[in-house]
DNA sequence: GACACATTCAGCCGCGCGGCTGAATAATCA
DNA sequence: TGATTATTCAGCCGCGCGGCTGAATGTGTC
């Protein structure tokens, strides 16, 4: 049980460092944050001068490691940050504080 | 002068997030990590399945980055890790407690 | 100097990421 | 219903990452 609580959290950090890696997708979460916390998806990819499938690519790796959720609302939807998820890579900083 | 810092600093999130996204770079640096803050590389080496050389690159990776620093030591070359870069990722995580 | 050891350099290769385009789905409006 | 808007799904493709092997470099040991 405890073993695969860290097993999970393994791979949390996994997807969640990969989806941290590309500039574009951390600048969606910037953009979304500062835009008050939630967005729809044609703002976030109005920002971006990439095609909007590519922008749409990018949420969904986002959503798929957690750290941003969406909810229909009539015909558009609506990307909300996740915050609590972006502590797991605090957590994984915090080892490094940890006197071995 | 202030636009090329923070040009800089954007650069530095690049790299950094880039060589963390790697699972065996994060291991390589808590391996480290509770060794005391270095090790040499064939240690560091030991420690993974892969080729030496495989390990080899991602300890560039790491140091292209700031993340970890060497120093020859005789015949064998010590990498030590560089805590205070690590800082960099809290500091772009700050952006979030920030209210917009 | 000759040799062994620690580590890196150079280069090959497969696979997945991230860009694109074109079609599909879902909801609203006339 | 049919047209329009918002968004995603499906699939193509080029390029770089990350694995490997083989050779080179540098430094102690005899």
């Amino acid at each position: 049980m405890a073993k695969r609580d860290s097993k999970a959290r393994l791979d949390a950090y996994e997807i969640i460092f990969t989806a941290l890696a590309h500039p574009a997708r951390r600048r969606v979460l910037l953009t979304i944050h500062f835009n008050g916390g939630s967005m729809t998806a044609g703002e976030i990819a109005a920002v971006f001068a990439h095609a909007w499938q590519t922008t749409t690519r990018h949420l969904q790796v986002l959503e798929g490691a957690g750290l941003i959720s969406h909810e229909k609302q009539g015909r558009m939807r609506v990307y909300r940050i996740e915050r609590k998820r972006l502590e797991l890579v605090k957590d994984w900083l915090a080892w490094f504080s940890r006197k071995p």
